[in-house]
DNA sequence: TGTACATCAGTGAACGCGCGTTCACTGATGTAC
DNA sequence: TGTACATCAGTGAACGCGCGTTCACTGATGTAC
């Protein structure tokens, strides 16, 4: 067995069970075993179960920074010193996201892995997605900023991660609730349906009204 | 020490560091030396790990539930056979939820709570949730459906779990964007504060343009 | 009023278990001379 | 062409550790007679 088999052996078997499970909750022993190799390979490859978890978090977002930063490249050549409407830019990211593990077919793995990435306690991982991987959110917000003037900074950064919220909630519970929609309406949805439904509901929330000013909610001296 | 002490000081210990670090990252050393309490005193009193789990989330969602049934009962009685408008309904679920934790100063781990209910790989704790606080939700869905008669069905099931989405990631995640927040725009942002930020986006969301259908956006036999 | 017993919150120490990691080792392949 | 050595993926067994749980026990309080 080469190298090549046994780490990517490890690599897949590895982020399907975290992304079921957790990573807590998924034992190098789980891995290894559902992956067919010895358990020292882990260790031997990759030298600790959080550099493991490191490393399926890079096979992801790696290729996605890569084809991100094309394609926001691709936008600015094309509009010039224009502004990049607010549309073209989330659906530009959303394009990015599906295509990245397309051929993988798995990215509702991805998903939930980003949905575990946020909720877990994983301080390091957190950690290393801001070092290797915030400059291309840098500069996306950059954009987004220039595509949306009306709005305060403040209002901006939390609308932002209001769809973010969303996005990564609905993608990473998709079983529980995929199941629950196809009991009670017996629509199967796939990832794509999801992201039709979710086109005009994250454009409608970008674009609603100012929140009213504390003033109007409390009394004065509240 | 009373029994009602240690029962207490476990539950409130737990509660923090659960909503901290998640149910599999603390143990029950680390609840019962931080609530100095003796390690046995767990299993003496709740049984097992997973039934303080359970405990721990049955102190809020009990008097949530009471509460807002009561609401509804409110409404209900008010608007006779007339339809509860959406502001209203979503309004009622949002106090009723700021008003449960209050008077302990602990909304922000109600919610961590919450997302970790959602997103942490504890079946057992999603069935205890959905057998003794399910019916709730349901009576409520159904007046959001009468609410929105313009929505379909599964539009409507689609919508509600994005805004869900919305709500408990920013809750739950709040002290890591709040950091983010406050460096970047020198705002302190209460979760008050929040909701009322959430609140137009909310209600947009709800009423976003219905998506374009499969045939606007996919090639005929895609 | 006094004694025997029951109840029950709380304790201290130990149990077995699964965990991530380590380490000495194997065996195949490549390289130097 | 043959021999000695280096490299490196992979292995099997063991390490120490922290985990949830169990159990015999204590000691205070209440109850029956």
């Amino acid at each position: 067995m080469a190298q090549t088999d046994t780490v990517t052996r490890i690599l897949d078997t590895a982020e399907v069970l975290f992304a079921e499970r957790g990573f807590a909750e998924t034992s190098l022993r789980n891995i290894t075993s559902k992956a067919k190799v010895n358990l020292a390979a882990v260790n031997y490859h990759f030298g600790s179960k959080k550099a493991l978890i490191q490393a399926v978090f890079a096979r992801y977002l790696d290729p996605f920074t890569e084809r991100f930063h094309a394609a926001l490249d691709g936008l600015e050549a094309e509009y010039g010193n224009e502004v990049i409407p607010l549309e073209i830019l989330l659906e530009t990211m959303a394009r990015c996201v599906l295509e990245v593990p397309a051929e993988r077919n798995s990215l509702k793995v991805f998903m939930k892995l980003l949905g575990l990435a946020y909720s877990q306690a994983q301080g390091h991982l957190r950690r290393y997605i801001q070092e290797h991987y915030g400059s291309v959110f840098t500069r996306f917000t950059g954009l987004v900023r220039r595509a949306t003037p009306e709005l305060p900074d403040a209002e901006r950064f939390w609308r932002l991660h209001f769809m973010l919220g969303t996005v990564i909630f609905t993608l990473s519970g998709l079983d529980a609730l995929r199941d629950i929609a196809e009991k009670d309406y017996g629509e199967h949805v796939s990832v794509r349906e999801l992201i039709r439904r979710l086109r005009p509901v994250v454009v409608s929330s970008m674009q609603a009204p100012l929140p009213a000013t504390v003033d109007d909610v409390l009394p004065a001296a509240g």
